[in-house]
RNA sequence: GCGCCUCUAGCUCAACGGCAGAGCAACGGACUCUUAAUCCGCAGGUUUCGGGUUCGAAUCCCGAGGGGCGCACCA
């Protein structure tokens, strides 16, 4: 649990607060512990190579031994070897006195120990910081899991593993962005602060602007504000960034989650799909170095191409007879609750029970990445209608061990038929639908100026992550998830 | 929101109705090639919090709080 400085913690703050006077403002580092260990790899034991290198960072092991001392430091890049000597290296005696934690500047020659150790044979070194805390076993590190969560700083430090998750998340965004860019995509950004939470279906949290005195809702999608570059010229456009939906929060679900959203005009949902397994495949190729991942001890084979049905042909393999968006609605709603599904409500059609049927049967059976298209036009009021069959949309979901990953689709351009589906949402809000969409005029408004064909799709970054790095907690791939508020005092 | 589990030193864990302990780190010391160094010494606790049962509670019971997992919610 966190707490105020235990009497430990404070003896160990009072007898090194001497130096804390003397800690620098900067430290001209210039060497990496990595590049240390690259560039000077074939000395021998006992070899010194003449070169003066300056290393920073975090003192991990302390050995001091007599007139000797040895200690790891580790910096971003990896560990290296201090190594002093009484008669070598300035302030020896406060060296023998450094935490597990301290921050140290060392200045020093790049030798290699008779033992066999790369290290800095250090001159001259500075504390950088001093670490009032310790942060718990140097062998077992933290494994408290509220600890790793609420003080995320503590358990980079002590957990490898969990540091290297963040790595992997990092590198997977800044991969999607280089393969976005380089395809001719623009990044932008749209309002968090949104008057009407629009494109999605979600729950939203709601604040309020003083000034204009007026109630907004945090973003649950910027799908709506990005449509709108594209009516107004940009043609291929996406913005990565945080969405906010209030509800549960699982081993799948943070409030605060990350996508990516891209809109690519004069493209349908048959050029979107190969677009996104492409780059998907890409991303995890360049992140893992293979596409083949394990998660959870379950093999999943990422490469391109995935596994493309149907919503209703799946649905119909696992109910054991074919159903469609056009089957009789007793027959769905009675296939719903015979699978244990929702209990179906009376203003549900045949759309609505086919989606829950899906859920109920389908969805949690698909391990290999798949893409489930042409969905129910019920449920789907962003999509344009299917070319085959009006009351189904060209839309995609693309499932991996079961879980959604991705969604696009054909983008509605029509603002006729847009209004009639905004309409459709607003009724069943006043229903009591609370995840219902609203009429939003602004952007009719902006269909009316003239949105060209368009695909658009979102994939999750932290269910992505969760795939890559095997977390199979969400919790895991976010820096600083949502956790509840500890009570004051 | 519901169910099950869990909370002991800074960290990792013992003690399971009978004196609250160990290892690590921290603090003091020895040691001229260590690798989780080793050795000697010292200190560290309202057993998450509040009630109750009992001669006696970390341990059993009730309640509160934090956390985990599952369910629900999440197209």
């Amino acid at each position: 649990m966190v707490d105020a400085a235990r009497p430990a913690d404070r003896l160990r703050a009072q007898h090194r607060s001497r130096a804390v006077s003397e800690i620098p403002y900067s430290y001209p580092w210039d060497t990496a512990a990595s590049a240390v260990a690259e560039q000077w790899s074939s000395l021998e034991p006992g070899e010194e190579s003449g070169a003066i290198v300056a290393v920073a960072g975090r003192i991990m092991l302390s050995r001091p031994q007599g007139k000797l001392a040895f200690a790891e430091l580790r910096d971003s890049s990896g560990s290296v070897q201090l190594f002093c000597l009484a008669k070598v290296t300035e302030d020896f005696e406060a060296f023998t006195h450094l935490s597990l934690g301290d921050w140290v500047g060392a200045t020093g020659e790049v030798v290699r120990t008779k033992r066999g150790e790369l290290s800095v044979k250090v001159t001259s070194w500075q504390l950088l910081a001093e670490a009032r805390r310790s942060f718990g076993d140097k062998w077992h590190g933290v494994s408290d899991v509220e600890t790793r969560y609420r003080q995320r700083e503590v358990d980079l430090w002590a957990n490898e593993e969990s540091r290297g998750r963040l790595l992997a998340r990092s590198a997977l965004i800044r991969n999607l962005r280089e393969r976005l860019w380089g395809q001719g995509f623009i990044e932008v950004e749209t309002p968090i602060l949104n008057p009407i939470a629009g494109g999605a279906a979600a729950r939203p949290f709601t604040t309020h602007h003083n000034a204009l005195d007026a109630t907004f809702y945090l973003r649950i999608a910027p799908e709506l504000y990005l449509k709108r570059l594209v009516v107004g010229g940009f043609e291929r456009v996406f913005e990565i960034g945080r969405l906010f939906r209030n509800e549960g929060i699982s081993t799948r679900h943070n409030p605060e989650f990350t996508t990516v959203e891209a809109y690519i005009a004069y493209m349908d949902y048959l050029g979107l799909m190969e677009l996104v397994e492409e780059l998907v495949a890409g991303i995890v190729m360049d992140v893992c170095g293979t596409t083949t991942l394990s998660y959870q001890g379950q093999t999943i084979e990422m490469g391109a191409p995935w596994r493309r049905a149907t919503m209703a042909e799946l649905t119909s393999e696992a109910v054991g007879r074919p159903v469609d968006v056009h089957t009789d609605r007793a027959v769905l709603a009675e296939l719903l609750i015979a699978a244990g599904g929702k209990a179906p409500d009376d203003s549900w059609g045949p759309g609505k029970l086919l989606a829950e049927l899906f859920e109920a049967t389908a969805e949690a059976s698909i391990v290999q990445p798949t893409f489930v298209t042409d969905h129910p036009a019920e449920t789907s009021p962003l999509a344009r209608r299917h070319r085959d069959d009006p009351d189904l949309v060209e839309r995609f979901e693309t499932f991996v061990v079961g879980r959604e990953l991705i969604n696009g689709f054909s983008e509605l351009t029509d603002p006729d038929d847009q209004r009639a589906r905004f309409e459709e949402q607003a009724a069943a809000h006043e229903a009591g639908d609370d995840e219902a969409m609203l009429v939003d005029e602004e952007y009719l408004r902006a269909l009316e100026h003239g949105l060209p064909p368009t695909a658009g799709v979102g994939i999750g970054i932290d269910r992505l992550a969760m795939l890559l790095v095997d977390a199979a907690n969400i919790r895991e791939v976010i820096a600083f998830p949502t956790l509840k508020p500890l009570p004051q005092g």
